[in-house]
DNA sequence: CCATGAACCTGGTCGC
DNA sequence: TGCGACCAGGTTCATG
């Protein structure tokens, strides 16, 4: 599923062809897929229910309203596309259709995404860390954020309420690029080392946002289109090839939970723990 | 405060 | 070809 880049992305193909149109229905197929509403509970008006923007927050899809916002969460295998056709595809689990005629196909395999209504961001806001990409992540703020816990880096990096927007991908390519082993306790982490995954976090979301996403076996989106960033990867899904830093062959390892690729070469400035 | 595992779902892959 | 086990880019909740 969609990580930061992977959302910005959508955001950024879909905004133009929705902002200044109207939702004119919103039909879920999926029962559980509208979280905290029914479809009446939005007002169809004509001014109410006019898309004045949509932006991204978190890993959320915002499409604002006048006097609230939609917030879609594609979470793993979510896909929020337009179609004009009416036939509706294979795991859509809503339907918005558009005063334009097109619709917009909110797609889920697994069935994990939801659809949130809110009167505004705050229910996010509270809920979420800062934007990577933001001006209030520093690399003042990270070092005194990570030496003011005791947390494994890579269960603390994929924290959403710590940083927002950081998945599975981007944490093992932003800890390999600084040589920290993903076990790394945060508070262990010298401040140098700190420097550079602050900037490697960036420059690392920056190129992924630039080249549309990564795409890994099944995920595409934006009709088809996929992302560029999978040549870019550098560690993850390399299991048993040469670490293009050092040659040794990258392992696959579990880590809060998730499967991690690491270069134990070259990860191997973390403190503590194995 | 922190770590772990299960739950939510479907489908693909791998080994036998 | 079939079947079971395991895995998947995310998040939340319960438990220790």
């Amino acid at each position: 599923m969609p990580e930061l880049p992977e959302v910005q992305t959508v955001v950024n193909a879909l905004k133009d062809d929705l902002v200044a149109h109207r939702i004119v229905h919103i039909k879920p197929i999926w029962p559980k897929v509208l979280y905290n509403f029914k479809p009446n509970d939005i007002i169809f008006d004509g001014k109410e229910n006019l898309i004045r923007d949509v932006t991204r927050r978190a890993k959320f899809i915002i499409i604002h309203f006048q006097s609230y916002i939609l917030a879609v969460h594609l979470r793993m295998t979510g896909k929020l596309f337009f179609s004009a056709s009416d036939i509706i595809p294979k795991h859509t689990t809503a339907v918005i259709d558009l005063d334009s005629g097109e619709k917009l196909i909110f797609q889920d395999t697994r069935k994990f995404g939801r659809i949130y209504l809110y009167p505004d961001l705050t229910p996010i806001h509270i809920r979420h860390g800062p934007e990577p990409l933001g001006k209030n992540f520093s690399t003042k703020w990270l070092h005194q954020a990570l030496n003011e816990r005791k947390r494994n880096i890579k269960s603390l990096l994929l924290d959403q309420s710590f940083i927002a927007g950081l998945g599975n991908i981007y944490v093992d390519e932003s800890l390999w690029a600084s040589g920290i082993h993903p076990c790394s306790i945060s508070d262990a982490i010298p401040a140098i080392v700190i420097k550079n995954l602050h900037g490697n976090i960036q420059k690392i979301l920056s190129a992924a946002i630039a080249a549309k996403g990564t795409t890994i076996i099944n995920f595409s989106f934006l009709n088809g289109q996929s992302g560029r960033y999978a040549s870019q990867l550098r560690i993850f899904g390399r299991y048993g090839q040469p670490c293009i830093n050092c040659g040794r062959d990258i392992e696959k390892i579990k880590v809060a939970g998730r499967g991690t690729y690491i270069c134990t070469n070259c990860q191997n400035t973390y403190i503590t723990k194995r």
